[in-house]
DNA sequence: CTATGTGAACAGCTTCACAGCG
DNA sequence: CGCTGTGAAGCTGTTCACATAG
């Protein structure tokens, strides 16, 4: 409702690619970096690095650059993981325990905290091998978000019921769906919704190597 | 090289989501769609419908709309989905195991054809449960390439080896790259290289939420 | 009267180019 | 000098509005 006027979706999302290769620059033992390092690294120019961070203030050094702790901790205010994220998993499918396998989110300021599926055959069981964590039934979740909290819902269940899933996941207070269905949601606009929808991704790169064009990033 | 050319790249993403659409469409015997009603399920105006489409032709019928399944075919034969492409998937950990269960991609015209992983332990075995393909090693993976007549590859391996792997995987012939490790990878531009992290996604979801805003698709 | 296809207007994002700081 | 931060320019993508077809 207040902040992120005026700024560009893609720009939020090359930030998300700057904190990352931060992360990989800072395990080199690189402390400066500068517009034009980081823009080559991810095949940006570096007057788009300069713009993106210069929405939010201005961090850089004038004949230096920028100081990379410094600028992590910059984004990773900005993005929101300066502290963790506890995120419901809905779906207990192949894709689901997947994800929960994936130790990757930790060090990126996501944990997962719950699963949640309908299917009785899982309910009560671990999750995953090597996971004590319990498969809750779905009627659960509303109790789970809001005694814990939770913000955040993966979504890995099947796409018939996807829609009704995500409904019933914003009545119980979720503000934010990674949504794996391969399906449009229609949820109210109080809502954030990012697909990942595999296909389409194979799609794009089926379009290209027809056309036998390749961009990239 | 040649067809593509003044194309917008979202234009192209929008044509999966439209195809994607329009086969549920067909599923509740609908036969014939309009820009309208079709950007609506997507959330999009119907001049943005109207306007991807024209740049590959002409095929709505003024006062009616469009034929659902003439539009189908035309967009997987844009897309380059009228045919099944054969697929090789390198890394055989969760995210591959859960990608090769995962029986989604054969009706959208992909087929995951060969597992290969550098793991001595893994190689042999097969790649999962009820799957008896068997998991190969990566140093077959050219002559499979070739033999098979393979362009497209889904990456599923650790950050810090997929820059070399992804170099061999080029070197074996292949086209296009479907990436999910973290990290930027930096390969000639004649290869399409598309990126899925997980972390980036969440990122984006945590902007929003902390921010108070909602964007959608 | 309905709905497409499309030039023209508009908006949004990216690149340029330079003033100013260290 | 090197590199940032930023108005101004340029470009790309989206929306508007209407001529045209069924």
């Amino acid at each position: 409702m207040s902040k992120s006027e005026g700024i560009p979706a893609p720009a939020v999302r090359r930030l998300s690619l700057y904190l990352r290769q931060l992360e990989a620059l800072r395990e080199t033992n690189l402390h400066t970096v500068s517009s034009k390092q980081l823009g080559q690294a991810l095949r940006f120019t570096d007057a788009q690095v300069r713009k993106d961070l210069a929405y939010f203030g201005q961090f850089g050094q004038p004949g230096i650059g920028y100081d990379v702790n410094e600028l992590i901790a910059r984004l990773r205010s900005i993005l929101g993981t300066d502290r963790t994220w506890r995120v419901l998993l809905v779906g207990a499918g192949n894709l689901g325990r997947a994800l929960l396998a994936y130790r990757g989110f930790g060090k990126r300021g996501f944990e997962i905290a719950a699963v949640f599926d309908t299917d009785p055959a899982k309910v009560g069981k671990p999750s995953a091998p090597d996971f004590d964590m319990p498969v809750r039934h779905i009627d659960e979740l509303a109790d789970a978000a809001r005694d814990l909290q939770i913000r955040l819902a993966v979504l890995a269940v099947p796409a018939p019921v996807a829609q009704s899933i995500a409904e019933s996941v914003v009545a119980a207070g979720i503000r934010g769906i990674l949504n794996f269905a391969p399906i449009a949601l229609h949820l109210p606009p109080t809502v954030t919704v990012v697909n990942v929808d595999l296909a389409v991704q194979l799609e794009q790169l089926s379009f290209n190597v027809s056309a036998g064009i390749a961009p990239s990033e």
